[in-house]
DNA sequence: GCTTGACCCTCACGCAACGGGAGGCGGGAG
DNA sequence: CTCCCGCCTCCCGTTGCGTGAGGGTCAAGC
């Protein structure tokens, strides 16, 4: 059978200038023209323009459809996987905003003034892109940065928010021990040390003893950490890298 | 306070281009400039931005963006609870998208694993790791995946036959209602889409009606398995395609 | 005081994925 | 033979920016 562009159109619940388009750009030829220059389409073509519109409808962008499309054979699972990539980091952008758009409620009803980074993101003060760009640079293909990346992408915005208070409850009484003197190797130290492990363990990938003292020495290494831990305490930085090395060695 | 674009930029994950643009457009122009013309945002624009890309991720256009939030001068409040409503849905549209995604890839799975009665049959004598490995390299992460796999390791053969007759039953029973004369959307055939539903839901993982649209879109979709389906009797594809639709939408 | 380098500025063109109109043939029903 | 609808090909318009080009500005270090 054979069909102009209007049949098509119709029966695909496109416009007609779509199919125009297609046509223009190649991904979606009809099979041939009549002697007046119209353009005849039929069932393969068809069949390809249903699989176009699915393709579409999942927010595959034309050019890749036709990609997929024209590899006979060839494998679309790539394709899917990048477009699966590009949905959840979508999923976790919107879910940071939720979060955000709370936090917003929330300091609008005890009338507090947000920092543009509360404004803007739940989690601490670094540019969380740049985060991401420099964590892909550094452990970019390690198993611990898939984990990490692959658990953040599922959590929803209580998880992010319950990580947070849990994360400055340690901070809290780090702090506290700090500042009471105890010494950087004394069980106290240590079982917040081995508090600190397990924290990121169960939030972003698995810790062992090994990878956390190297984590501890990236701590003193990169300004950027050293000035989050720093701020939290002068010294804390340097106090946290003994205790993690404590609590390593005591644990071998 | 007040901020360059840059740090705007940074602090709302926006290009600096971005906001160059809103500003062109009077979305969003700061609160002033210094004398060398550079713009310098305060609090309230940043309250504005938060506001307009929240907006703007649910994809309401610029033009509309300035509408809502220039016409009642009044209480963000109400614009806040919208947003965190809209946001959530979006969210939920999002992740049938990825559901929908990871059903292609397992339908790849499905297909190039089920397909072929052979390799059916030995299946059981697999060497699990073996094929474990190969498989996570291929389809690792997704969520479909991981529960498709817990199941399928608990699977004995005799479950694996079951499975395949079950299978074969459903299949000789919707050939019949075809050749029948039946429409797609008779209480039989979508009857029939519904078993097929649970079929899955009980063999591989959860299938919800959202997901068994998506699924019966790529039969149609992907060349390989309307293959499976068109073997088993030509227009399969279609019809059950159409029967699953059917029967989703009388029971949403 | 001078040089860097990281910012900032304003044009201004480019992009996807079509929408929509102008101006002009084709074709089948009456 | 006429009508009007459908088809054709340009071709410009839209949205929400990306991406330079070409050039000023500002704080730091020598």
């Amino acid at each position: 059978m054979a069909y102009t562009v209007g049949q098509v159109a119709r029966a695909a619940r496109v416009t007609v200038r779509t199919l125009h388009h297609y046509d223009e750009i190649g991904l979606l030829s009809p099979s041939g023209r009549t002697a007046a220059g119209y353009r005849r389409y039929d069932d393969a073509d068809l069949e390809r323009l249903q699989l176009i519109r699915a393709y579409r409808e999942l927010g595959f962008p034309l050019e890749e459809i036709a990609e997929i499309l024209d590899d006979p054979g060839g494998d679309p699972l790539p394709h899917l996987r990048r477009q699966h990539e590009l949905l959840t980091g979508r999923i976790g952008k919107l879910r940071d905003m939720v979060a955000a758009i709370e936090l917003a409620m929330e300091a609008r009803k005890l009338d507090i003034q947000l920092t543009p980074e509360e404004r803007f993101e739940v989690f601490g003060d670094f540019d969380p892109d740049e985060h991401a760009e420099e964590a892909e640079r550094r452990w970019g293909g390690t198993e611990a940065y898939r984990q990490s990346t692959e658990r953040a992408a599922r959590y929803s915005k209580e998880d992010w928010l319950r990580n947070k208070a849990e994360n400055e409850e340690w901070g809290r009484r780090i702090t506290e021990l700090m500042a009471s003197g105890a010494p950087a190797d004394s069980p106290e130290a240590m079982a917040l040390a081995e508090e600190h492990r397990q924290l990121i363990s169960r939030w972003f990938y698995d810790c062992s003893y090994e990878v956390h003292t190297g984590l501890a020495d990236m701590y003193l290494a990169d300004p950027r950490f050293t000035a989050y831990y720093e701020k939290i305490r002068p010294g804390l930085a340097a106090y946290l890298n003994e205790a993690i090395h404590a609590n390593a060695i005591s644990r071998a």
